[in-house]
Order: structure tokens, then sequence, then C-alpha cells
DNA sequence: GTCAATTATTGACCAAAGGTCAGAATCCGT
DNA sequence: ACGGATTCTGACCTTTGGTCAATAATTGAC
């Protein structure tokens, strides 16, 4: 049965390369751009064959959302393995979730494509099923930071608001944000002049809102958010630092 | 010149008429439904015609999108005319806003549609700019009442964070959240069972975070909505009533 | 090693749709 | 009524998502 495992990781292998050729295309040209005969020219096999893999383009599209959302939960579990009372874990949660939209701006456009209607309704309902997997798994670990704040005592829910709802709210704000910083080129004139510093801001303001202890005051977060950088980012933290060089360089030449 | 008059009125309502043509169709169909073609049928001319109002497809949907800014932002208005507090009127602000986005559902997929970049880059750089300054008009309403609040006393913005960038959050937040709502038919398995309380929960919060006055504590703000409602909305909370009625009915069917 | 059956691959082909433009139709001032 | 300007038309072109009958490759029984 050794043959039968070589074709099926061929297989795979062949799954896993037009996802990454067709990742570039979406990301540097547009969803437009994303072009079948393309794909298969660049794999080097016939659109036949892409098509025995994805029942149609939007298909892809979804599958990257998929991957997207994967990188984007294992970013965020080395975010909460930092050691510290549950706000400082959702910090660092923080932490990871603006690493992931800076570092990875493609990620983005990604997962603004799939929610259109006209893109999702031609998915199939196997794979939404996955996405919807991914999605969970990503929003219950952040969720279990909340309970066990919860449970710790630093946190009471207000009444009619439960655990994933106050997620949601999270999940709104920075993906309503990291969108139009992404997309909205008009946000400078409009006066947002740092928009990362700005969700920072909003954030620990509303965490504050709702008495999630130790409150801003009582503990230095900027203090946390280095250390988190420092333990588990480093990497991440390095590139961060190369692209503001690189964005130097071309500001003063 | 009265024939001239007439010439421009009809080409004016012409163009009206397309937009009328194409919301329905974007919305109800999708954005792959939207076709030059059917418009042109439908209009009952030439598919000439049609390409000598908008040069592309995607110069509708950005039409569109600022007809929606523009719907939005005169609700915005109105609410902004309850006489009160900053913060009580930041709050009929929020009244409008979730009035907005839940009786008119479809002027949201057109706000997503018009910020991917493979839309956005076909349009002309005239009509961006239309968007632009409806958006500019949008957002100086909400931050002149922030800027209310920070001249009345009731508000101090923290060091780095200018109105605009609290406008920005709350933006972010609305956007993120009602566009998830409005696509992501996973949400109430993944416990978010009423998100339209849930931020409105996250707003009040977050303007507790900032230590807008009067607090949540301090005045009975689902009172505020209640006389916003009554005093401005009269007509949009029946239309609320309606759409709830409806609900129930086929609950019970 | 051979061969039939199964499976995988191909690329010509189709239809749909965005976009163009030369000519037809209409309008308008004289 | 006329001629020039403007507007409108729809046949036509191109691109591209998607299909499928024909072909090639693989496999396993003998």
């Amino acid at each position: 049965m050794v043959n039968i495992g070589r074709k099926e990781r061929e297989y795979q292998e062949r799954e896993q390369r037009i996802l990454e050729i067709a990742r570039p295309m979406v990301v540097r040209e547009g969803y437009h751009a994303l072009n079948m005969n393309r794909i298969a020219e660049e794999l080097e096999y016939s659109k036949g064959t892409v098509y025995n893999h994805f029942p149609c383009k939007e298909e892809i599209i979804l599958a990257l959302a998929i991957q997207t959302l994967e990188a984007r939960t294992s970013m965020f579990q080395r975010g909460a393995k930092f050691v510290g009372r549950s706000r400082e874990r959702m910090q660092a949660i923080g932490v990871a979730c603006e690493l992931f939209a800076r570092l990875h701006p493609e990620h983005f456009v990604v997962e603004q494509l799939v929610r259109i209607p006209s893109i999702w309704d031609k998915t199939s309902s196997r794979r939404q099923q996955l996405l919807y997997r991914a999605e969970t798994d990503c929003l219950t670990l952040v969720s279990s930071i909340v309970h066990a704040g919860v449970g710790a005592g630093d946190l009471v829910l207000p009444e009619g608001l439960n655990a994933e709802e106050l997620v949601f709210g999270l999940w709104s704000m920075t993906f309503g944000a990291y969108s139009m910083l992404a997309t909205n080129s008009n946000l400078p004139a409009l006066g947002v002049v740092n928009g990362y510093d700005a969700v920072r801001s909003h954030l620990r303001h509303m965490l504050d809102g709702y008495h999630w202890r130790p409150l801003d005051a009582e503990l230095d977060y900027d203090l946390v958010v280095q250390r988190v950088l420092e333990l588990h980012f480093a990497d991440e933290m390095a590139q961060m630092a190369q692209m503001a060089m690189a964005a130097n360089h071309t500001t003063v030449d």
C-alpha cells in the first residue's frame, strides 16, 4: 500500500502548491486577478486538474481563509502561553493579534473576501464547516481566558452578556479596525494618525470599562506587552523592527 | 435653455434609476449577479448608454456606497439633534447607527464590497473623492460630539489619542460587528446569542473606560435610548416593531 | 510481462459577461 | 427644412469560469 500512500501524498502536496500559487495572486493583484488559467499554468498542470482539487474559484478563497485562521490561532496559542493573571494573558492575545495583522496583512484580504455572500454561497458546505471549526477553535481559545478571569474573580460579566459575546466585541473591534486600516487610505486625512495605537487604547479602555482586574491603572500593561514580545514573539519583533527600518529608508530616500 | 435643463434632468433621473436597479441586484443576488446586460435590459436602454453613465461595473458599486454613506449620515444627523449632554448625544448616534444597520442591512453589503481592493482600484479617483468627502462629513459629525464632550469637561482624552481616533474606534466596532452579524451565520453556534445587545454593551463600557461622563452608572442610558427613539425615530421604531412581529409569525408558523 | 480495468490528466470547447465603437437615430439652433 | 452636434445602439471582441469526451497513466490479476 506504499504506492497509494505516495499518490495520496502527491495529491496533498499539489493541493498545497495550488494554494501557495493562489495566495500571492489574490494578495498582490486582487480577487479579479485570481485566474484559474494562470494557476494551472504556474502549477504546470492542466485546468481540469486544478478543478479536480477545487470545484470552483471561490473554494480556493475559502481554503486560503481556513489556512489564515489556522495561522492566526497558532499565533494566539503562542501568546496564550504567557504566564500571568487572566487580563495579562488577554493582553498577550492582543499582542499576537496586532502582530498578525501588521506582519501578515495579506491574510486580512482573504478573510474579507470570504465573507462576501456571492463568494461564500458558491462554496461547498463541507469546507464551510471546516472554516466554522477553525473559527470555533480560535474563539474558544480566547473565551477560555475570559472564563478564567471570571473564575478567578477578576472579571464579573454584566447580566445578559456571556464570555463569547465579550470575545465577539474584541473580535469586532480588531476585525473592523484592521480591515479599515488595510483598505481605507483616507484614514490619515480623517485625522486617524496612528490606528494601531488607537486600537490598543480602545481595547484596554473597553476592558477597563468591564472592570477586568487588574485595571490599566493598577498594572503597567505596556510592560506586559514588552515581556510578551520578548518571551514569545522574539522573531516577530525582529521582523517588525526590520519593517520599520525599511520604511524609514524609503522615507529618507 | 429650458430644453437643456430637461435633458440634464432626464440624464440625472436615469442615473438614479440605474442605481435603483443595481442595488437590489447586488443585495438580493450578490455581486456576481450585478450584470451590465441585465441593468441595460431593466433600464430599457442599451448597454452603451449604461456605460455612458458609469465607466465600469465597479463604479456603480462605488456610487451605491456613496448613497449609503449619505443615508447613514442623514440618519446620524437626526440622532444628533437630541438635546442633552455630549455622551447622551453620542448615545443618540449609537441608536441611529444600530437602527440603520438593522433596518437597512442591504446598505452594509455595499459598504463591504467597496472596500475590496480589486473593486476599489477600478473606480475613478473623482468618485473616490466623493466617497472620501461623504466619509469625512459623517466622521466630522460624530467627532464634533466628542469635541463637545471635551469642551464641556465631560471627557478627557488620554495622551496620544485624538477625537477622530476615538470615533475610529466606535466606527471599527460597529463596522466589524455589524459586518459579521450580517455575514457570519456561525455566530449563534459560537455562543453569540444577541449580537446587537452585545455591541451596545461594548460601546457603553468602552466609553465608560474613557470616563466619559455621565458614566453608565450615573445615568439611565436605556431611558435615553427610549427618548431618542420616541423623539427622533418614531417611524423607524414602528418599522422595527413590524419586523419583529413578522419574525415572530414565521417562528410560530 | 501482458493486458484489461480503473483512475488521472488533458485541453478543446462552451457560455456568460465586461467592455468597445462605428454607425444610426435624435435633437437643436438657425 | 437643414446640417452639425449629441446621444444611443447593439453587434462584436476578449476574457475567463467551467465542462467533458478523449487520452494517458497506473494498477493489479494472471
